[in-house]
DNA sequence: TGCCGTTGATTGTCAGACAGTCATATAGTC
DNA sequence: GACTATATGACTGTCTGACAATCAACGGCA
């Protein structure tokens, strides 16, 4: 009767107990809910109880609550007074918001880096494509592209070099995971996705911020246009 | 002993103990925090005891230490491993960068205003100018100025109709009022502003979206130039 | 003067309790 | 049999008290 998620056919993000290591406990019991929202083994719309939590992850229901405060904030979980969170869902208007910001933040991000960086990340930054070509030349599986792909935001986050920005960024990722396409499951879309950044990274070799600032809205944009077609023929998310 | 803070000269924020009223309490003791911290009756660096605030405040520590994680995901607190929370201070850098993504996401929400508002949100925009040169003719506080302007900002958000871009931006202000200065305490700058403002609202009026972004863009970074360099020659921040 | 152990202040976490509220199942009514 | 009023159960929101672990400051000692 209770255990409802730990019967969910597949769950294996509850094998994750907290162990007691360095971090505050609370912080790895957010680290592993926000894993779990955004790899989608929590769907959006599904309720979590707090004493479900508390028997999944082994910890006292102060820290749970934590926790969720911490996620809510985060935009990742809803809380519906006197009835507890659910795993967040977002509209395809919020989702086209959230697109278009990142669309601005990225732009600015790949400004500084254009500004700030010096030869050397720019060639760690071109390195990261060719794993990616080959993952999808390969046809790996998207979430192995995904990965290639984060690579490649690292380097450009770490050469920008501004923790603000790359907060901004990440938070509004994570919201736009709950979607459940990702414009990299549209047939041709990787290979698209390759040209835009190939064309990016030429932009930033050629140190001209304005060409790259354009390029990457619009990479972002015509992922966000893709995904949000795609996502468009999937049936409707879990109801409450 | 206990009762630092509400023994704290001038500490008028001290005056709102919580009473229980509809929103979760928590919800409350967030917002009283928060408007401390913003309007800077919380200093940066400052010490945030779990035990005064509860004292203060008149609720459980559970309570306080959920609302403390929330303004942690705000950026308003940070919170040092078992040393707990202080009012969180921004570098320049920092500053520099939050005002520069806000310049990002205030053109867009322009954009959106331009895009997609009607003649009605343009005259109420048009009409929250007068108050505010009024407030400036007269020498009105910062205090009385900043509201004003707040006004503009709601009918501007309100009319760009996203709750995605209200949040953001409401964050990164919050954020920039880490700083004690604002750019309206430079001399001439409320002047400066109005005049931004008002070929702002020209540029919407003409439903020329690129202008009004460019021009609202310009904006946010002068302020930010000024309030930056009005920090510049103030006191440091109080040491932990 | 500088190192080190003691002490006090606080945080991190837990368990248990209880009122209030929402949703649902149950019983009673027409 | 459909419909409403009520009882029940499942949870959340909040509080209290407790305790180990850690940090910071103090004071003693070399």
């Amino acid at each position: 009767m209770t255990d409802k998620i730990r019967e969910a056919p597949g769950a294996s993000w509850t094998a994750a107990r907290m162990s007691r290591v360095a971090a505050p406990l609370r912080d790895q019991v957010s680290s592993v809910l926000r894993q779990a929202i955004v790899e989608r083994e929590l769907r959006p719309g599904q309720r979590l109880v707090e004493r479900e939590l508390t028997d999944m992850l082994q910890v006292s229901r102060a820290t749970v609550r934590e926790s969720l405060r911490e996620l809510e904030a985060e935009g990742l979980v809803t809380v519906i007074p006197q009835r507890g969170a659910v795993v967040a869902s977002i509209s395809m208007k919020e989702a086209a918001d959230i697109y278009e910001a990142r669309a601005a933040i990225e732009s600015l991000i790949v400004r500084r880096f254009v500004e700030r960086t010096d030869e050397e990340h720019i060639r760690r930054l071109a390195g990261t494509l060719p794993p990616l070509r080959e993952a999808i030349d390969a046809g790996r599986p998207v979430g192995e592209l995904l990965a290639a792909k984060d690579r490649f935001y690292d380097v450009l986050l770490d050469g920008a070099d501004s923790s603000v920005l790359s907060t901004l960024l990440s938070s509004l990722q994570a919201r736009v995971s709950l979607l459940r396409a990702t414009s990299l499951t549209a047939a041709g879309r990787p290979a698209e996705m390759l040209a835009e950044l190939t064309a990016l990274v030429g932009a930033i070799g050629a140190r001209d911020a304005d060409e790259a600032a354009r390029l990457c809205a619009e990479h972002v944009r015509n992922a966000g246009r893709t995904g949000m077609a795609e996502l468009a023929r999937e049936e409707p998310p879990v109801p409450a």
